[in-house]
DNA sequence: GATCGTCTTCGAATGATTTAGTAGCTAGGA
DNA sequence: TCCTAGCTACTAAATCATTCGAAGACGATC
């Protein structure tokens, strides 16, 4: 079991996963607590052994309510998933992502400067 | 049926959504003939008739081997992609997902001039 | 008209995802 | 010691995604 994290979570797995980097290791009841869904206990418990299972978290069990921790930081999985994208809608283009990105949703001025200093920055390191 | 197309496309429907866009309306055989995959025709067919159930795919019966096109063009599709994957991973910030992205894939210098030239014509059009 | 090849219809199996009920264990209080 | 509140383990079930075989329909050809 506990195989390594290859594919990009699930809907449900993302929204745990989100609240496991928002308030560190926490228990099914604490995770439940702060899902903004409301579902039952035992199914955040079902979803987090899956998780385990997959290797998406890991569980401490030296205390009565397990403790549920993420493996991977917010910006490893959100690579991952951009990755996946670039590669399984745009063909690997990053231009292209950031055109449909851009036409998407509206950006603001500051974050257009934002994403302006993102390249910069990428420019910066090539050299 | 023929519910309008809200949710993304799933791997194999985005498989063959490519498949549409790039020869046109076709039909199974010719679906299942591009596809690198190697599957079965009567899996290209049921894939197509969900697809149709889903509104993701319109088809025309009125010859003998049916007919398949896109509803959506590819823009419309890859929009919708960069537009779920920002509010369901970024939290809607385009910055962040332009920098994981780059992360995950280093683009070439012409690339970056190129999401330059991107975000100039974003500016040009707010002002 | 009989036959052959091509297409579709139908039905079904499998595995992943998501949700949750029931039962049983255990620490800590009465 | 015994009971209870709070957990986990086990089980189950619904739905979706993916795959494809068997069989029937239909047009062209002999």
């Amino acid at each position: 079991m506990a195989r390594r994290a290859t594919k990009r979570p699930t809907d449900v797995e993302l929204e745990i996963l989100k609240v496991l980097w928002e308030r560190g290791p926490s228990t099914v009841r604490e995770v439940r607590e702060t899902l903004l869904r409301r579902v039952a206990h035992t199914t955040v418990l079902t979803m987090l052994q899956i998780m385990a299972n997959k290797g998406l978290v890991e569980c401490d069990r030296s205390r009565r309510a397990h403790v549920y921790r993420a493996r991977e930081g917010r910006p490893t999985v959100a690579r991952r998933f951009a990755h996946d994208l670039l590669n399984r809608v745009f063909e690997g283009s990053t231009p292209e992502l950031v055109l449909y990105a851009l036409q998407s949703k509206k950006a603001t001025p500051k974050e257009l400067s934002e994403i302006r200093r993102v390249i910069d920055e990428m420019e910066r390191r090539i050299r």
